[in-house]
DNA sequence: CATTTTTGTTGGATCGATTCAAATTTTCGC
DNA sequence: GCGAAAATTTGAATCGATCCAACAAAAATG
């Protein structure tokens, strides 16, 4: 009986715990919010009648519209939200994210979406202080969504020309160049590239005209740093073909097809990510291609799995949770500015790359 | 000079467009709400207006007191945020409750601490409407903790006597007879188990009183499973060594120290968790004993790094995913009873469990 | 004991929206 | 052109707290 009533009944309010204890809602603020100011003998008696009156405390809804701060980040992608704990890259990432926010005792709301209205209905009602946006396949689109919403917002990876966006990425040139001149200085003169996308929605080789148009800088400055590094040791970086996938999957095993259809298949590939860079092993391996004695791959990201295959990935590093770090005190602290920062990368060299087979 | 005068100005409210656009606040907030009751041309005045000011659209924190519902649910623990990320028993459980999330657009905030007070504060202003919380170390205070604040919540693990806690977890009496049974049949009769904690901040062997005094029912019950079955095999389970560990690489490495440097050291461990198991098989692979040939092992949980790994694990597997999925839902579509739900779990046997070694 | 200082308490204003009954305007049938 | 019905718009009330200027009471000072 009591608790069919107390189920109908609204939840009580800070108010009527002030009217009960017989004191000012004031006050009775006070004794939840600054205890010390409050005599000792009223403060006992508040809680004494909240505690009697079941009042589970401020509601932090009340507090937040006249606070006006959440104090919590979201971190938005247009990928389903399991993303965030399976991609290994967003995890790392995401490691360097909480890193952050648990210093500082923020909260971390994930933000996401099925489709692209849900998707902005979900960034205009998320609930934080600003965003983190993981830029991949549509990050444009992201990047619009969350300006309206007119917070501080950081664009992971700074693929976009946009200079009035903050962002924090890599160096992608000398990245892409510390990968190419690994393999060149290997023997290698015959490569091949899966590259992601410089575009949205497309997928299969780039022609010159795609690449020059691309959306993406980061996927097109990763190509130039290649192909200028290739240039220098005399490789025709016309011949190579470019295959755009879309970092998954499917659409990587269909490059590495059409890739190894063609005539002179390469000694060498080069990665975008370590994803398609683990897909192409795996590929490579069950079609009785060796790496790296008849493939040599080098991957680009620098994930802990990609230590961990067999044979471990040669890779370029990016200081990825250190990246995480920072978008994270960029929306904590921050102050108005744009901000884009470049971080070094690394070469990281293991067992997927070795020297270009004779002939 | 118009971006500083901008950057100390209010953010524009929605009574300041009502009142530029010359309509009521009502009439302002359903063409941002309720566009399709407003006449058309009124509603693209006001638009209009509106784009022309800057206005973000209405903000979700004066929606949110109004409306009282955050669309949103919490998942806690006692571990930090990057436990999140990182642990794969923990990536598993995500994903059934993003998947759910995801299909109703709800968001998820995750909620941890550093330490115990700024959980407690953590817990207290969490924007969300219930919470799923991860029941590891420290179960019973984030369930204390949750109590307070008077919102639905799950606790995942029903580890707890108290049945006034809504909880989804496992027979892991049934499981852990699955584990011991399969054993004892390829002709094991030396053990050793790896066990979780039986309460709070404990490590080292296991005393009869221990696990008698036990305030995790959940390992209680998985001992009382394998001992059970091992029984019934003629086992004398009053010999076997029963090692309380962290769940973590240091408190499992030592105990696999102090198991082995027993007399008759145990040709069969049986883990309680996946970790622990995968910990054990490096750590007995390192000393140079074989798995399965020398110790069996099997793990509980089924996370997908049991697959992965040489040699792979048996374990016995819950359905982590599903279980992730209807702690949200039942968050989700609350009703104010208390459920308690035991799912089925199953043994999956790989190559970490052999014959007993005769003699 | 009168006066200042310190300490505590009060209640109105505010945060930014949504809701709904009542008032107003439009539309429509005849 | 009139009255009824339908479609819009209004404005006050509400959600649940915090903040702060003003006031009251108690303590310290001369």
């Amino acid at each position: 009986m009591a608790s069919l009533l107390e189920g109908q009944a609204r939840p009580i309010r800070l108010a009527d715990i002030a009217r009960a204890a017989g004191v000012s809602h004031g006050t009775a603020s006070n004794v939840f919010s600054r205890p010390e100011i409050v005599r000792a003998e009223v403060r006992e008696r508040v809680k004494a009648v909240a505690e009697q009156m079941g009042y589970a405390g401020p509601d932090p809804k009340g507090r937040l519209l006249r606070a006006g701060k959440v104090n919590a980040i979201g971190v938005a992608t247009t990928e389903p939200l399991s993303y965030f704990f399976d991609d290994p890259f967003a995890r790392v990432m995401m490691a360097g994210i909480s890193e952050a926010c648990d210093a500082t005792g923020a909260g971390i709301a994930l933000v996401s979406a099925a489709n692209q209205e849900k998707l902005a209905w979900n960034i205009q009602s998320a609930l934080v202080d600003g965003f983190i946006l993981f830029c991949i396949e549509g990050g444009s689109r992201l990047v619009d969504l969350t300006r309206e919403r007119k917070l501080p917002f950081v664009a992971l990876e700074l693929g976009f020309q946009d200079e009035t966006v903050s962002a924090i990425g890599v160096d992608n040139v000398a990245g892409a160049r510390l990968a190419a001149r690994h393999l060149a200085e290997l023997g290698h003169r015959r490569f091949a590239v899966l590259s992601l996308a410089f575009a949205d929605n497309r997928t299969g080789f780039a022609t010159p005209e795609i690449v020059r148009g691309a959306l993406y800088t980061g996927t097109r400055d990763r190509l130039a740093g290649y192909f200028e590094e290739l240039a220098r040791f005399g490789v025709d970086t016309t011949k190579i073909p470019v295959y755009e996938t879309e970092n998954e999957e499917k659409s990587t095993r269909a490059g590495l097809e059409a890739i190894f259809a063609r005539d002179e298949p390469p000694t060498a590939i080069l990665a975008m990510s370590d994803r398609m860079a683990l897909i192409a092993i795996d590929w490579l391996k069950a079609r009785g291609l060796k790496v790296p004695q008849d493939v040599s791959i080098v991957g680009f990201d620098g994930v802990p799995d990609g230590a961990l295959c067999s044979p471990a990935l040669t890779t370029i590093a990016q200081p990825i949770t250190e990246i995480g770090r920072r978008a994270a005190r960029m929306i904590l602290d921050h102050d108005g500015a744009v901000r884009r920062e470049t971080m070094g990368v690394e070469l990281i060299v293991r067992a997927s790359t070795g020297p270009a087979r004779k002939g």
